[in-house]
DNA sequence: CGGACAATTGATCTACCTCAAAATTGGTGG
DNA sequence: CCACCAATTTTGAGGTAGATCAATTGTCCG
C-alpha cells in the first residue's frame, strides 16, 4: 500500500510531537503508521460543523483553518486560526460532540486520522498522550489570551498582538522569517477574529500603516517595526509555550 | 497516618471523575491514597501566580476562586470561575509555567496535591488520564463560550448567560437548584469576568431586576424568569459538556 | 473585459466608558 | 444594640471607541 504523500503527512506530526517530547523509535514508528487519508479543501468550507459528532481528528499539512461559532443574526465569532502543524480538533477525542465548527480559511490540504487509531496510540504510548493533552492546554492557552484582548484591549493593541501571535507561530514551524510572514485572510476573518468591525479594522490597519508599523499588501504581513508592535500590544510570547521546534 | 478529612476531599474528587468516566476499585483507592494538604484561604488571595512553575495542583473543596490576567494599568481580566470539584490548574501539569494567576474569589478550602503524584496516578491508570484530560477540554470550551460573549454579544447578553451557566453548573455538583443559587462576588468580579466596567454591569442589573428577569440579594442570584433568561442570552448549554452528575 | 469579492472612505449613531459623588450594606467593636 | 468604618452598590453627567449604513474604489481571475 503504497502512500507515499500520506507518509510525508504524518512525519509532519513526528516534528510537531518532537518539539514538545522525546520518541521512541517505536513510537516514531507507530505514528507513521496511522492510517490517514488526505484531502485538499477549497477557501472557507467547513470541515466539522458544531453539533457535529466526529470520528477522526484534522491534521493541517498546508492552508490555514479556524474554528468559530455563529449567534444570532449572523454574527460570527473566529474562537481560533490554525496553521500547517495544528490539530484543531484534538479535542474531538474526548468531547463527542462539536460545540462549534471548524473551516478552511484558504484552500487548504487536510489529512484526516480515525479517532479509533488516535485511541489505541495514546493508549499504547502514554507519553504522546500526555503531548497530545499538552497540545490541547496550549490552545486553550491562545483562548485564553484572545479573551484578555477581547475585554481589556482596544482595537489596535488587538490587532498589534494577533500578528506578533501569528508571526511567532509561523515562525516556529518555518513559514516565517525576517518579520514577514504569509497574511491569506480577508479583512472580514480578522474582524470577525478580534470582535470587531471589517470597518473598524480597515481603519487601524490603515493607521498602523501610516505609522510605519506594518504593510500588509498580497496577504503578506511585513512587520516594520517589531519592537513597536510588540510595545503597543505590551506582548509577552509566554502563553505560546513554543519550544525550540526544528524548522 | 488519619487524615479523615483529607480524605474526605479525595472523595469529592472521585465523585467528580464518576460523572465522566467509570472507575474501577482499584482506581477509586488510587484516587483516595493520594497525598493531599487541605488548607483555608480567605477572599482574594492569589493561590498561583502568572510566571510561577507550581509542583502541585489545587482541587477546589469549598468557595469560588477565579483565574486572571492583570495588564497596562491595573487592568484585570477573569478568565473562569471555579467552584467546588474543579481543579481550576490541572493545566499545569503539562504547561510549567503559569501564563496566568489564580485566586480566590471567597473564602475557599482547597486540596493541593503534588503533581509528582498525579503524574503516577495518570502512567497506572489511562482511563484517569482520559478523564482529567475531558476535564481540562471542558475548561476550554468555556473559554471559547466567553470570547464569542465578549466579541459578539452586548452587555446585557453577556450577563444573562453567565447567570446560565454559573447556575447550571453550580446546579451540577448540587449547589443550586429551584432557580436560585450562591453567588458571592462583587459588581467588579462580574465586571472583569465580561470585560466590562463595574458601573456597566450595575445598570444593566438594575435593568433586568426592572424587567422581573432575575433578583440580587445578599449574594444570592434567583432566577425569576429562566426561559427569559435563556432567550435573552441564547443560551445552549451544549457547551458546559455536562454529564448527569450525581449530586 | 467583466464580474465578484475585498478594501477603503464618509457620515452618523450608540453602547459602553470615565469620572465623581452619594447611598447602601455588612461587619466590628464598644 | 448601636455607632462606625470600609467595601460595595447606585446614580448622574458627559465623553469616546467602535458600530452601522452606504457608497466608491481597487484587485484578482477566468
Amino acid at each position: 500500500m503504497p502512500w507515499a504523500p500520506d507518509d510525508h503527512s504524518l512525519s509532519m506530526l513526528v516534528r510537531r510531537l518532537e518539539s514538545i517530547t522525546h520518541l521512541s523509535d517505536e513510537e516514531r514508528q507507530a505514528i507513521l503508521s496511522l492510517p490517514v487519508k488526505a484531502r485538499v479543501l477549497k477557501a472557507n468550507q467547513d470541515i466539522v460543523r458544531d453539533g457535529d459528532k466526529p470520528s477522526q481528528c484534522c491534521l493541517i499539512l498546508d492552508g490555514w483553518a479556524c474554528r468559530y461559532k455563529l449567534i444570532g443574526e449572523g454574527k460570527r465569532q473566529i474562537l481560533s486560526i490554525h496553521i500547517a502543524g495544528d490539530i484543531p480538533d484534538l479535542q474531538s477525542l474526548h468531547i463527542h460532540t462539536m460545540d462549534h465548527s471548524l473551516a478552511t480559511l484558504t484552500e487548504a490540504t487536510l489529512a484526516f486520522i480515525p479517532h479509533e487509531s488516535l485511541h489505541e496510540l495514546v493508549l499504547r504510548f502514554p507519553g504522546i498522550a500526555a503531548a497530545f493533552w499538552r497540545d490541547t492546554l496550549v490552545d486553550a492557552a491562545v483562548f485564553r489570551e484572545w479573551m484578555v484582548g477581547m475585554g481589556r484591549r482596544s482595537a489596535y493593541e488587538r490587532i498589534a498582538h494577533l500578528f506578533c501571535e501569528l508571526y511567532l507561530r509561523l515562525e516556529a514551524v518555518g513559514l516565517a522569517g525576517e518579520h514577514r510572514c504569509p497574511l491569506p485572510i480577508t479583512q472580514v476573518d480578522l474582524a470577525d477574529a478580534l470582535g470587531l468591525t471589517n470597518v473598524h479594522v480597515n481603519r487601524v490597519l490603515k493607521e498602523m500603516r501610516g505609522q510605519g508599523l506594518v504593510t500588509l499588501r498580497s496577504n503578506t504581513l511585513v512587520i516594520e517595526k517589531w519592537d513597536g508592535l510588540i510595545q503597543a500590544s505590551e506582548f509577552d510570547p509566554t502563553y505560546l509555550h513554543l519550544t525550540k521546534r526544528a524548522a
